[in-house]
DNA sequence: ATGCAACTATACGGCGGCGTCTAGTTAAAT
DNA sequence: ATTTAACTAGACGCCGCCGTATAGTTGCAT
C-alpha cells in the first residue's frame, strides 16, 4: 500500500518489469539500456549494478519466460487433475485469460539470432507439446494423429493473440469449446477414442 | 521508364532481392542499408537511387509480399477450380513447397510499431481468411465454426513453418493431409457438412 | 562525340545505443 | 559513528547506422 518504503533506488525487479513490457509491446530489438532507463525516468547507471550486459537481461528474460508462464501450466497440478478435455480448455482459458504468449513473439524473433534464446525455444516448444500429447494420449489418441493434433493445438494457441489481436478477446473465448471439440473429435478412417 | 536494362551494376531488384533474404532470415530489425551493402559487396549509395530510405525499401517488399506470396495463392485460379477439399490441401502443400509464410514474422514483428505494416498484415489475413472459408463454406460449415475452422487453418499454417522448424518437412507433409481431415471433419453435435 | 541514364566510391555530420568510469548519496547493519 | 550495500548522475569513447553530398564511370541512344 504505502510506497514509502521505496525511498531508494530502481531495484533489479524493475528493471526486469519495464524490459518485459518493452519486450512483450515492441520486440527485442527494440529494448535497449538506456530506453529502460528512460522509462524509469533514472540514467542507465544502475542497470549495469544488476547486469551484467543487455544479452544478461535477455536470457533473464528467457529464464523467466519459460519458468513463470511456460511449466506453470505445464506442471500445474490442479490442472493435471482435471480431465483431460477439461485439462485443455482450461489451458486455452488460461492462455488467453494470462496472456501466457505475450513473449513468444519477441523471443522466438530473437531465437533466429541467438542460440541460447533458441535452446530455451525448443524446450519451451517440448513442455507444452508433451503436455498436449499427455492429454491426448490419455484419450486414445496415438502416432501421427497425436502428433498432427498436439501440434496444431500448440501453434495454434501460440499464436493466437498475436495472429487474431483485432478480434475481440471475448469472440475468441466463445470459440474455444468449439475448437476442443473438433481437436478431439474422432477421425472418419481408422482412429480409435477411448472413454 | 523501362527497368529491364541491367547491364551495369547492382539492379533495384538485387537490393530488393538481399533484402528478402535478410527480413526472411533474421527480420526487419536486422536489415539495414549498410548491411545491405556489405553483402553485395558494394557502397550504399546505389541504393538511394532505388529508394528514398530504408522505409520506402520496407513498404515496397510489403507490397511484393501481399501481391506475390499471398495474393497468387488467394487469386489462383487453377487452384479455385479444385474442389474445396483438395484445394485446401494443395493450398497447405505449396506454402510448405514454396515457404510462403517465410516473410510473416517479421512483417508481423514490424507491424507491432508500424501502422503502415499493420494494415498490410490486416489485408493479408483478411485474404487468407476469406479463401480458407469460401473453400469452407463451398462444404457447408457456416457461423462459428466456419469462423473457428478457417482460423485454425490460418493460423497454424501461418506458422507452421516458424514454429516447429526442427520438423523435417518430409514429415511435417506427411501430417497435411491427416490435418485437412480433421479440419473438414463433421462436429459431433450440430453441424450439418454437405458434399 | 556527346549526353544521359544508371549506376559507383568516398566522405561527412548526426544520432543513438553500448559499456566503462568517476564520484557521489542514503538506509541499514554493526 | 562508521561502514557497507544498494543504488544514482553524468561524462566518456566507441560503434554502427542513417541520409546527404560530391565527384566519378560506363554503356546506349542520338
Amino acid at each position: 500500500m504505502n510506497e514509502k518504503k521505496k525511498i531508494r533506488g530502481v531495484s533489479k525487479a524493475e528493471w526486469l518489469q519495464a524490459a518485459m513490457e518493452v519486450l512483450s509491446q515492441k520486440g527485442v530489438d527494440s529494448l535497449s539500456v538506456e530506453g529502460l532507463a528512460r522509462d524509469l525516468g533514472i540514467s542507465k547507471s544502475g542497470f549495469y549494478w544488476h547486469f551484467q550486459n543487455r544479452q544478461d537481461l535477455l536470457v533473464q528474460l528467457l529464464d523467466y519466460w519459460g519458468h513463470e508462464l511456460t511449466e506453470v501450466v505445464t506442471s500445474n497440478q490442479q490442472l493435471l487433475e482435471l480431465e483431460p478435455r477439461q485439462r485443455l480448455v482450461t489451458t486455452a482459458e488460461m492462455i488467453m485469460k494470462y496472456d501466457l504468449t505475450r513473449y513468444d513473439s519477441a523471443f522466438r524473433q530473437w531465437a533466429k539470432r541467438d542460440p541460447i534464446a533458441l535452446r530455451a525455444i525448443k524446450k519451451v516448444n517440448q513442455l507444452r507439446l508433451a503436455f498436449t500429447k499427455k492429454a491426448m494420449s490419455e484419450l486414445g489418441y496415438t502416432g501421427d494423429d497425436l502428433e498432427m493434433r498436439a501440434m496444431l493445438f500448440v501453434c495454434y494457441h501460440t499464436w493466437e493473440s498475436f495472429m487474431f489481436a483485432e478480434i475481440p478477446a471475448k469472440r475468441r473465448r466463445k470459440l474455444i469449446d468449439r475448437r476442443i471439440d473438433l481437436l478431439l473429435s474422432e477421425q472418419p478412417g481408422d482412429q480409435i477414442k477411448t472413454g
